[in-house]
DNA sequence: CCCGGGCGCTCAACCGGTTCAGCCGCCGAT
DNA sequence: ATCGGCGGCTGAACCGGTTGAGCGCCCGGG
């Protein structure tokens, strides 16, 4: 109850007994004071407590010391896919040296996605942001340019030009995959997938498609979703109801999956006797549920640490070139067996 | 690539042929312009796309338009634990009209989270903060209120003085759940509750013995677990190997439920046959495994939704009194049935 | 001995808003 | 006719930093 008093570097000034300027040389390791005049200045400024007032900075020399991120996706599914906390955690982990702040919101559609990049521009709230979830054409990276907002893509390559992207090459983990499937005889496989704007999502099924025909297979069955568990409950129960029944099944996260495998105890389909399935992502889930999922895992706090990073050095005026990550690993557990004879 | 020219009221000024002073006052919506003046003035600054500099509206009036959260928890319960990312949407849904920003910090330990509260306060960053896991006599209280930081409690009310806080009763759903249980023949009831320090958990505990005293049962056996799917599989396997196995199991959250649902199909207990298991904390995860969960469910959206508007009249200058509110309710579903004979 | 040049510092402007004091002109009241 | 008051506006200070210009001073070189 007693509101400590801010101190500014006026205050500094006046203890230390020099001019406002010679403290903000001082506290900025600029050249412009002495080696002791300094040492004392920051001795006081310690002793105080001070910390520069982000607004009088950001207004003063135009950076707000803060990034954005907007994630577009239903409440309902955000709660439950554990993709975003671990990411953020990412983030804030790259973040956290510089002093930097993250700002989070959370949009009910596209058009309140731009409208907030507008106003964070517009009220000069953050020097970059972050984009998720790619899609085709996407109007947020003509919007970005033409604002002058810098922007590191998150989780794909190409598509974004001009823009820098921190990104994961699934085709290696897809080969792997669906090699590992037709090693153990399976040959109808399918996949449960995201929505297919999304450009992730689209490139993931060229390349298990190009795989699929490489290997031999007569194609890859896929069923778009919306990430959702419901959805992707309903796609398993549509796919294990159809004429040629796959012996095992792609999801595009693991909360499908987990939705996925209740549905075949609910249909008496043994998994993975009759059922191999395997999640694309790997959180704790995957080894909660019985069989624990077999799983194609990524480090997600990685990729976020990695694109807080990319982000910071490209406000820093540095060229940033694409940054891809190691690439996911498959992660064999009980969900996975020989198909059926 | 063509970095937009921000206009700032100097710009709308000089278009309209007033001062800056006349424009402050018709675009705050204050005394000072005529009618037709301040007409003139909208119009442009609408037609320039302005918006007010966060940064200079903060450095002036003292306030930044933002209020922040921290979470500690680890990363890996974050990401899996579906009551944050819905608590931040209903959040988001609070602050969404008055165009106020949500800072979001994740930090490593309670150390990180004063240190950032700290940082916030001496660079102006938020007005105030969302409060969460409150534990007993916690230290973020005596650090805010010598700050002078504003704050409002989430999840809890009294403990917090001068706090106001924003809560629901568990008593009624612990009363309620409890006498469910034992109207099916439960005797031999087990709780595998949260970290014990939080006062949430505490309290909730409390309320249970309480009832269980109430309704005559030998008293509730509870093992505390940090909130992951790992550790509630792991107090599950050790109720059900004790000498006294109970027939009801109530978890703190939803994660430990599935978790302990693939600990009874591990060890061969029929679930709700021999066992029946309630989770609080309703997400859909519970409808996605079988059987599905019975489960204590409570308005998460709502709860972030009513603690961001607490905070913002807190902020208004407004007198806040705690805010309860509605009860959770018990949600029957697949995992629960009379006792065993 | 004088001059040039850096070092160490001060001063003031500036970023983009808000707000207070003050001024002008017009109106109604006396 | 005079005066008070108020509506409508201007000008300037202020918030707390950063930064460029400028100014003594001391030192070394010619």
């Amino acid at each position: 109850m007693s509101p400590l008093k801010r101190p500014t570097i006026a205050d500094i000034a006046a203890a230390a007994g020099v001019s406002k300027g010679a403290v903000s040389y001082a506290l900025n390791g600029k050249a412009g004071v002495s080696a002791q005049t300094r040492e004392r200045i920051l001795e006081i400024a310690a002793r105080m407590g001070w910390h520069p007032s982000s607004a009088a900075r950001a207004l003063s020399d135009g950076r707000s010391g803060a990034i954005g991120l907007v994630v577009d996706r239903p409440a309902w599914v955000l709660g439950i896919e554990p993709f975003f906390m671990q990411f953020i955690s990412g983030v804030e982990a790259g973040l956290a040296a510089t002093g930097t702040a993250l700002l989070l919101q959370v949009t009910e559609d596209a058009g309140a996605e731009e409208a907030a990049y507008r106003r964070w521009w517009g009220e000069r709230r953050v020097d970059g942001v972050l984009l998720v979830d790619l899609r085709d054409d996407d109007p947020r990276i003509a919007l970005l340019s033409e604002l002058g907002l810098p922007a590191v893509v998150v989780g794909h390559a190409a598509g974004a030009a001009g823009v820098p992207s921190v990104w994961i090459d699934d085709g290696a983990a897809v080969r792997e995959t669906l090699a590992y499937l037709v090693a153990m005889g399976h040959r109808r496989i399918a996949r449960v997938a995201g929505p297919a704007h999304f450009v992730h999502t689209r490139e993931r099924g060229e390349v298990f498609d190009a795989c699929a025909a490489e290997l031999g297979l007569p194609g890859v069955d896929c069923v778009h979703t919306d990430y959702s568990g419901e959805d992707g409950a309903r796609a398993t129960r549509r796919l294990l109801s159809g004429p040629a029944r796959p012996t095992a099944i792609v999801f595009d996260n693991d909360v499908m999956t987990v939705a996925a495998l209740s549905v075949t105890q609910e249909m008496g389909v043994s998994v993975p006797g009759e059922l191999s399935l395997i999640a694309w992502d790997d959180s704790e889930l995957c080894r909660l549920v019985h069989p624990a999922l077999t799983a194609v895992s990524r480090r997600v706090p990685e990729h976020g640490r990695s694109a807080a990073a990319a982000l910071l050095s490209l406000l820093d005026g540095a060229e940033v070139p694409d940054i891809q990550l190691d690439p996911p690993v498959l992660v064999p557990r009980g969900s996975t067996a020989p198909a059926p004879r």
